[in-house]
DNA sequence: CAAACACAATCTGTACGACAGGTATACAGA
DNA sequence: TCTGTATACCTGTCGTACAGATTGTGTTTG
């Protein structure tokens, strides 16, 4: 009789504690927060939530992974908005423990990129085409810098994808080249390969111009059948005297 | 002149000990652990590493959320390999946060479904078009049960990216599937869209025994163009109504 | 008066100890 | 041989304590 009333909702909840906390705080991110907002500290989550400090820490930890959250020291925990770096993060990691191929990776570039410059070609502005052409105009000046070089030529493919006006298709090519990096960084490695990617992607602003999608498709995938070409010597010569 | 040396590694190790750890055991993880395989407890961890258990858990959470161990209270950390539904977690949390729009989601599912189904009509077996059937068979048998009928839905479009060949194209269109859940909840609901699911899905691996790509991908579009129509029309209802 | 410096408050990082509760293994008994 | 119980092991949770980083404030100085 005085028995104590069995609480039915601790038995469905068997996950622990910093879980229930890490997704409580997730959907209140998610619904009510504003990014980089600053979240309540520790001690006050710990007093609000009913839980030790510790909880609320691993709970952190959990919101930090998932690219909730980002957390300084002496700071605080501050809202931010996963990006596409960590789903290019985690789609590394799956690429690597499953031995994905890399044809298999760098086809999944072309059908998205394809898809991208299709849709970007019937719809991009004058500005935009400026922008793509300044673009290739720092990665032709940066050509003896091999990071910086990089990094415009990921811009470059990226602003087409966005340029297609669907914003999934340019989050997933964002994180696609977070995993092609490599491949980017061997095609301009390889014999030629980095003046051949400069006067190829001006090709593809040629194209663009034109605002004929089939024209702009060819272009891109002339671009990248040729830098594929170049990435497979490349690693392979890498590979063999590896 | 009796100042403190300067230590350089520590000036670089600017992140908190709990990161460092929750790195290093993921590298052993990626390139020297075996899925299933158990960690040492956090007690041995703790020795190993020389910190204390409290970094260890916190590291063991970082990992937890990245989706490379796998926490059982009482049993301890298990080596889990990162799947499609880690994925498909991080991209649902962004297109929500993004607000990116339900036409631009659908239209990679276009994209990447097209794309499998076109490499998997001229490579697929016919034990492979075996298991599309009674896929589909179960589809129809689920008819009355949503979440079954569901289910075997997504499966469906999986197997043909798997058919495709293409691991990274398997993982997208899987990932793909956890973002559009919704949508094919909302197509199955909408009136008659049950059965004419059924009804397209047959007619897609009628296409693909043909191993005619354009056949089989004009099967797939069909399909989709319909299911969008479907999906649109009951969502706004369900806006409407609610 | 303004700028720079110093101090104080706040917050995260890290460590240690303790106990509860879940899991699995091994041993004993039927 | 099978079953059930006891035990060792492990994670979950709590509390305290202190170091180090950051920020804001107030004072001092040019």
């Amino acid at each position: 009789m005085a028995g104590k009333v069995l609480d039915l909702s601790e038995t469905l909840n068997k996950k622990p504690l910093y879980e229930q906390i890490a997704d409580s705080i997730e959907e209140a991110i998610i619904y009510k927060g504003e990014a980089a907002s600053k979240l309540p500290s520790e001690m006050a989550l710990s007093a609000q939530f009913g839980v030790s400090r510790t909880i609320i820490r691993e709970a952190l930890k959990l919101l930090q992974a998932r690219g909730l959250v980002e957390i300084r020291v002496g700071g605080g925990a501050f809202i931010t908005k996963p990006e596409s770096e960590d789903v290019s993060e985690l789609l590394l990691r799956i690429v690597q423990m499953d031995r994905i191929e890399d044809k298999d990776v760098y086809e999944i570039r072309i059908i998205l990129e394809v898809a991208a410059i299709r849709e970007a070609a019937a719809r991009i502005s004058d500005k935009e085409l400026e922008l793509l052409d300044s673009q290739v105009d720092g990665m032709e000046a940066a050509k003896g810098d091999l990071a910086k070089r990089v990094e415009m030529d990921c811009e470059f493919h990226c602003l087409i994808a966005k340029y297609s006006g669907n914003s999934m298709l340019s989050l997933l090519v964002e994180s696609m080249t977070g995993v092609l990096r490599k491949f980017i960084i061997a095609g301009i490695k390889s014999p030629g390969g980095n003046e051949d990617g400069i006067e190829k992607h001006r090709a593809i602003i040629a194209a663009l111009r034109t605002r004929d999608p089939e024209a702009a498709v060819q272009a891109m995938t002339a671009h990248l059948d040729r830098s594929w070409n170049n990435v497979r010597s490349q690693m392979s010569l890498f590979n063999q005297s590896n």
